[in-house]
DNA sequence: GTCTATACGCTGATAGAC
DNA sequence: GTCTATCAGCGTATAGAC
């Protein structure tokens, strides 16, 4: 790993070229988005990423040693997902945050092309995506997990209902509408299904 | 095209070598499937198909004039798809079909690779299988919509349930949760969410 | 029908000049 | 940091001998 950036002596430059540097990286992780999500990871090529900044392929591999650790970095920006940029809101009830998040979505259609096909392609082979997806998952069935717990300690679930299951139904059932919206957006209500189905688990205050 | 292998006179050697070509052309569909499945579309090559079968790659393009051809005859042998050759029992309730199959599905997991990871893959490009899934889908929710219009006819829907909704979201949580199930099949329960939720949308005779 | 040979393009990655 | 040049490999598909 590189030395502390707060080391307090001698810094060169005030890292004056740093900053580009970080634009520089921060624009090929955006063109590397839209090609993997247009593309697939496998199909999607590096030099497309690079004649999309006007780049040579070559110069792009300077600031990624590989294409995997380029995948690797476009999945890590998580930054632009979360809806408008408001801060998590613990009070808020889970149907409006999980609505409100979905809604958003729609507006970010290449987001959700994103994850959707390369969720899917990290099955194949041995895709550097994987270990990145199974441990997503992981973590948004216990996040599900504990907010469908805390529902049921104040009796708020429906009788009957396992939260562990409801947990990894939700985020399935999320999932699987975003693919069939993305074939037919305009037959398709996300939010509304989401909806729908968290109000059948969760009973009315 | 050939000519009518049912033309009168002159048949060479009572079709002897058609039953041969058929049999070339499953061996070739079996071989493609697990390819696909674990390499995906565009990723998996037709020298790897003809690998495991023993055969050239250019004898095989004999077979299926194309790679989208091939694909396009993977995709369209649903027959093994369906759980245990048992035919569709019209009568059978909706909760018991739906976990049967499911249950069926787990035993032959690149059956559900192969579509997670197609479907996926079909929103890139201008993939050949997109076509194919988009008319699945269609289907599927036409089907499950009559199957909840008869339940809501009976009165067993739980009241406030939207058929439409509800037909696109049993598939999108059937598909996620085979997604999940991949990643992770010991502690995903597929029948079990799936009947948790037709349980909740239905309600007892 | 099956093969070898091959055309032709694109891939990710490396070496080294500037 | 950015480039040109280049490598070594694999992809589908075609041509033509047998």
């Amino acid at each position: 790993m590189t030395s502390s950036p707060a080391s307090p002596a001698a810094r060169p430059a005030k890292r004056g070229p740093y900053a580009k540097s970080k634009q520089r990286r921060e624009s090929i992780v955006a063109a590397a988005h839209e090609v993997f999500a247009a593309h697939g990871y496998r199909n999607g090529s590096l030099q497309d990423v690079a004649d999309r900044i006007g780049m040579s392929q070559t110069s792009l591999l300077h600031y990624f040693p590989s294409k995997s650790d380029l995948l690797l970095a476009v999945l890590g920006r998580r930054d632009s997902v979360v809806a408008g940029g408001s801060p998590p809101d613990p009070e808020e009830a889970l149907v409006d945050a999980v609505v409100r998040q979905a809604r958003f979505n729609e507006t970010v259609p290449g987001v959700i092309e994103l994850y959707t096909v390369l969720c899917a392609e990290s099955l194949t082979d041995n895709h550097p995506g994987l270990e990145y997806f199974t441990a997503r998952y992981e973590r948004l069935r216990g996040s599900y997990l504990r907010a469908f717990s805390a529902l049921a300690a104040e009796g708020r679930l429906r009788p009957g209902v396992d939260p562990e299951r409801a947990a990894a139904s939700l985020i399935a059932l999320w999932d699987g509408i975003q693919t069939q919206w993305l074939m037919a957006p305009e037959g398709i209500d996300m939010a509304g299904c989401l909806r729908d189905y968290l109000e059948l688990l969760i009973l009315p205050e």
